[in-house]
DNA sequence: AAACTAAGTTTCAAATAATGGAACCAAAAT
DNA sequence: ATTTTGGTTCCATTATTTGAAACTTAGTTT
C-alpha cells in the first residue's frame, strides 16, 4: 500500500504525522498550513485536527484563530521524563559533574536517527527548562550521537546511518558514512569520542556512552566547551572524571526498580 | 461508555486512552498490566502498544520486558512548551517574581478538569526540571485552579466544575460545588484568590488568573509559601507585585506573533 | 449591494482499517 | 512431562476512516 517507507501505523500514524507537522513549524499554525503540507485530504486533516484537539493534543486559539501543540503532552513528557529509566536516575549525578568540571553537560538519548537532549546542566546559568530538554540534533556530528552509534548492533546502526542528513555544518563535519564508520570504529576502541567544531565552529565535547552490562546503548553524557576556553586534550583528561559519572548512572539506572505502589492515582483523579 | 465524559474520539482517541494508562502507572508497565486495566479486548491492547511502540509514543525496554511512555513525547513536549504563548513569555517574569518575594512561584493552565503546572520556579533550590514542569493537581482545591475556575464561562464552568472529586485533603478543603461557587464569585470581585490548606496542611498560597484583553483564561500565577513561613494577610500583600507580572504576561502573551520564519526545519531534517 | 474568493465545515457512499474470538507459541511453573 | 501464564498472530466480520464535493461563513473586489 503504503509505496515509500514511511510505516504509517494505520490511522494512529497519520495522526501522529500531523501532530510532527504541527510541531515542526515551531509557531502555532493556521489550519491552512497544516493542509499545504499534509499530504491527505481537506476533511481528513480537518478531522485529524479536531480529534487531535479535542484530546487536548493540540491547542486551538480562538482569538487567533491557530492551533499549537497542546499541554496534555506537557503532562505526558513529565511522566515520560520521570519513567525513563535514565533522565532521573542520572540527574544528581550530571549535576555534581558538571559543578566538578565547571562545564556545561549533556545528557542524551537516541531518537530515531536523532540525538534527543533529555538533560542539560549549565553551571553558568543555573535555571534551564524544557527550552533545553527536548531538544533535538543530528546524530552524525554530535559528540553524544557519536558515541552512541559506535555502539549499535550492525542492523540498527545501518538503519540509523542510513537517516543522517551528512550535512556539512563545518570545514570539521564528517560528510559521508565512509568517514562517519571509520569515527565509530576509533570511539569504539578508546570508549570515547569527540565533537572537533563538527557542528558548530568553535564548540567541542567529549562524549561517553552509557550502556547496560549487556551492551544495550541507554544514552550518553558529553562534557562540552568551546576552544577559546579549552581544548580536545584538557576535555580528554576529563574523561575518568565522566567515566566514573557513567559508570554510576548505568548501575543505577539498571538496579532501578520502581517502589512497589499498587495503589497509583487513575488518570480519572479529576472524576472521583 | 458509561459515564457522560467518554467522547472516545475513534481510533487516536482509544490509543492515546492506552497511552494515559501508561502514564497513570507512574511505572514502566508489562503488556498484561496494560491489559488488566484496558477496556479492550487483548489484540486490540496489543496492536496499540505496538503501534505506539513503533511510532515512538512508547518505549519498550527489552531487557525487562516493559513498556514507558516515549522519548517523542519529551520532544514534543519541547516544542508544545515553547509553542505556547504564555509559558515562555511568562518565564522571565515569574523568575524575576520569585526573587523579588523569596518565595515559590507557579504557572499554571488549565488541562481539561485538572490544574497543569507548566512552569515552577523555587529561589531556594534553582535547578528544577520536568520533575516539576508537567505536574498535575485538583482545580477547585488549589490556589490556581479556583483563580483559573473563576472567570470561565458559565457552561465551561459547569463542566469543569462536574470532573471535580472533591476530595477532602485537609479539615479546609472546599468539598462541594456549592462551597466552590461561593468561593469563586468571592474571588472574582477581589481578581485574586487564596489556598488556605486546602490540599496540603500547612502550605497557602495567593494566586491570580492571567487573562487575555477578551476575558479568556490564560493560565493563572500563585505565590506559595507555608504558615510557618508567613500568613494570608502577608501573602495578600504582595496582590499588587503579582499583578504587575500578570498584566506583563498577559499584554505580551497578546501581543506576542511568532517570528516569520518560513523557512523551518522540517521534522525530516535527518533525511536531508 | 452584488459577485467573487478564500478559509473552514459538513455530508455520505465507498474504501479501508480496526476488531476480537480463537488459535498459536514460548517460557515458566508444577 | 504437563499445565499455566504471558505474549503474538490469524482472519472473517464489522465499524471507521476516507475524500470528492457540496455547503457555509467571512472577507474582498467590482
Amino acid at each position: 500500500m503504503s509505496l515509500d517507507k514511511t510505516k504509517s501505523d494505520g490511522t494512529v500514524g497519520k495522526a501522529l504525522e500531523i501532530l510532527d507537522l504541527v510541531a515542526s513549524f515551531g509557531r502555532p499554525v493556521r489550519f491552512s498550513d497544516v493542509l499545504d503540507v499534509a499530504e491527505f485530504p481537506k476533511a481528513t486533516v480537518y478531522r485529524f485536527i479536531q480529534t487531535l484537539t479535542s484530546q487536548g493534543m493540540l491547542s486551538y486559539d480562538p482569538d487567533r484563530q491557530t492551533y499549537a501543540l497542546g499541554i496534555r503532552l506537557v503532562r505526558l513528557a513529565h511522566s515520560a521524563w520521570q519513567q525513563s529509566s535514565l533522565a532521573p536516575v542520572a540527574h544528581p549525578h550530571i549535576e555534581k559533574l558538571a559543578r566538578d568540571v565547571g562545564e556545561t553537560v549533556h545528557l542524551a538519548q537516541l531518537d530515531h536517527a536523532q540525538v534527543l537532549y533529555v538533560d542539560k546542566i549549565d553551571p553558568g546559568k543555573p535555571i534551564e527548562m524544557f527550552s533545553q530538554a527536548g531538544k533535538v540534533g543530528p546524530a552524525y556530528c554530535t559528540g553524544v550521537g557519536k558515541a552512541m552509534m559506535a555502539y549499535l548492533e550492525a542492523p540498527h546502526l545501518a538503519e540509523v546511518i542510513g537517516q543522517q542528513s551528512f550535512h556539512v555544518f563545518t570545514e570539521f563535519t564528517l560528510s559521508d558514512e565512509t568517514a562517519l564508520r571509520a569515527e565509530l570504529v576509533d570511539i569504539r576502541s578508546n570508549g570515547y569520542g569527540f565533537d572537533r567544531e563538527e557542528h558548530e565552529p568553535d564548540i567541542i565535547c567529549v562524549a561517553l556512552p552509557i550502556l547496560t552490562a549487556r551492551g544495550r546503548v541507554l544514552g550518553a553524557l558529553s562534557v562540552t566547551s568551546s576552544t577559546q576556553r579549552t581544548s580536545l586534550a584538557a576535555l580528554e583528561a576529563l574523561v575518568p572524571r565522566i567515566q566514573m559519572a557513567v559508570t554510576a548512572i548505568a548501575n543505577e539506572a539498571e538496579s532501578w526498580r520502581f517502589p512497589d505502589q499498587s495503589k497509583f492515582q487513575s488518570i480519572e483523579t479529576a472524576k472521583g
